[in-house]
DNA sequence: CGTTAGTTTGACGCGATTCAACCTTCGTGG
DNA sequence: CCACGAAGGTTGAATCGCGTCAAACTAACG
């Protein structure tokens, strides 16, 4: 199943780029530098494994295209997913140390990754402060969302963990520019929204059909619809400042300036 | 209440410096840009923030002594206790970014912080770069701590989701030191043991008794001991493999040697 | 010695799980 | 082209873990 990508023919734009230059300028140098670091890729499809848990870690990812799931089983067999990665996250930044992983990580559709070894971050920390500073922003916004994802399962019940947490995938989907204004294409089936949300599939489609009845939310065949954004967000306790954009506001970038490119989407 | 501090005559070793030095060896250089490095000290006590939700962040902290809450407000006015920061914890580390605080961070006892500017930070990274992974994995560490109480509150029932954060804390304490082979001194209150495992406090304190029950816990007064560490841990589903500690294996120590010292306790 | 914060216990109800069945969609091979 | 199986989605009924309400008890402190 081969197709043309006729987008092609334009400059292909990392998602991370996208990503870091969406509030700052990036100089062209460093565009291409974030590029380069992107440049050993790999496909995997649905179901392989990107780590696996226990297992040593040697390189660190980029997500470019597709998406995967970060999870834990636990000794009673019970599935948590810690976080879905989506393109221009990273994956494994901690490899600077050598440590072992505690978490599996696999794609939930063909999806493909850049290979990124740690001497390469290193690299980057020396010759460009503000990519640095930019790949310290990736883990702060991860932190972010894993935190979120902490207040969401330990104080919201099902109806606004739930919404919450399609909201948060529309908005950083929205971030990188590969959602509509008010929906997305949704990379999970029930189950695993339930094992995100810590909610049996039950009992977490009963959920979504009652968001639905509500008219917060339209789920079609893995398709999500937002009817009413506004409305959506305030039943969800919906606060977007943990999804807040990277904005370095330090005079790291003392005389750069240089050729500039600015990228941005809605939200 | 003014008490003498017998220790003090023997050369102050800070907790951040026991956890960075415990499984490394740090040269006196390293150890004394550390120590300086949380020279500008304050003192909060119970109750007092050192981050309100919404205000600009202008420095990071580490925490020298005493114990501190990281928590979240839902719209439903439930808290949400996201993290403890112990003595050799760092606070804050995304300043640098402009960014506003998106959690309470309150002191629950008397509690000694050390303030460092952004500049400051950077500066050590650009001389330090063994200190440098030593900062990262500070982030590291807590992010992995949350992606277990992700785990916890999302995929383990009550008695297990106590028990486990009760062996945490222990093992963190025991790391820097500060805690007994067979138990620890609890900075907290039931009411925060609830806010922090999703629980009421009701059922945190029944399922508090019911451990006790059971012989894997005894809790009496904030003084919590293990009766059998090891039932206890096979109970909770503990991996302390997530509290790995520092411990960088690349080639970032080109020929420092130097003086050595090492710190280590059991843990 | 009174006041307040924290802990403990019981009764009751709700939210979420579990079990069980059925339905839909889709890919595969006859 | 249809038959089939597998994976995902949907729905109802029974059950249980945990939350809520209410009240008493204990310890710390002024």
């Amino acid at each position: 199943m081969v197709k043309l990508d006729e987008t092609a023919a334009t400059v292909a734009v990392s998602p991370l780029v996208r990503r870091l230059g969406s509030q700052i300028t990036l100089s062209a140098e460093e565009c291409a530098a974030l590029e380069q670091l992107q440049a050993r890729r790999a496909v995997l499809h649905e179901g392989q494994f990107l780590v696996r848990d226990g297992e040593l870690l040697t390189a660190a990812f980029i997500l470019c295209a597709g998406a995967a799931i970060r999870y834990r089983i636990t000794m009673a067999g019970r599935r948590q997913i810690l976080g879905i990665s989506l393109p221009g996250d990273a994956i494994g930044l901690q490899v600077n140390f050598q440590s072992t992983a505690i978490a599996d990580v696999a794609a939930l559709c063909e999806t493909e990754v850049a290979l990124i070894e740690p001497e390469r971050i290193l690299d980057l920390y020396r010759h460009h402060p503000v990519l640095a500073a930019g790949i310290d922003w990736l883990t702060v916004y991860n932190f972010n969302i894993l935190s979120e994802h902490n207040v969401s399962l330990g104080a919201r019940p099902a109806r606004e963990r739930v919404l919450h947490f399609l909201l948060e995938l529309w908005s950083r989907l929205a971030q990188i520019g590969v959602a509509r204004p008010d929906g997305f294409d949704l990379p999970l089936t029930q189950r695993q929204i339930a094992d995100a949300m810590g909610l049996s599939v039950v009992h977490t489609n009963k959920t979504l059909k009652r968001l639905a009845g509500e008219g917060l939310l339209e789920l079609c065949r893995r398709v999500v619809r937002f009817p009413d954004l506004q409305a959506a967000m305030a039943a969800a306790d919906f606060d977007p400042r943990f999804l807040q954009q990277f904005r370095p506001a330090r005079n790291w970038r003392s005389g750069a300036g240089g050729q500039v490119r600015r990228f941005n989407e809605y939200v």
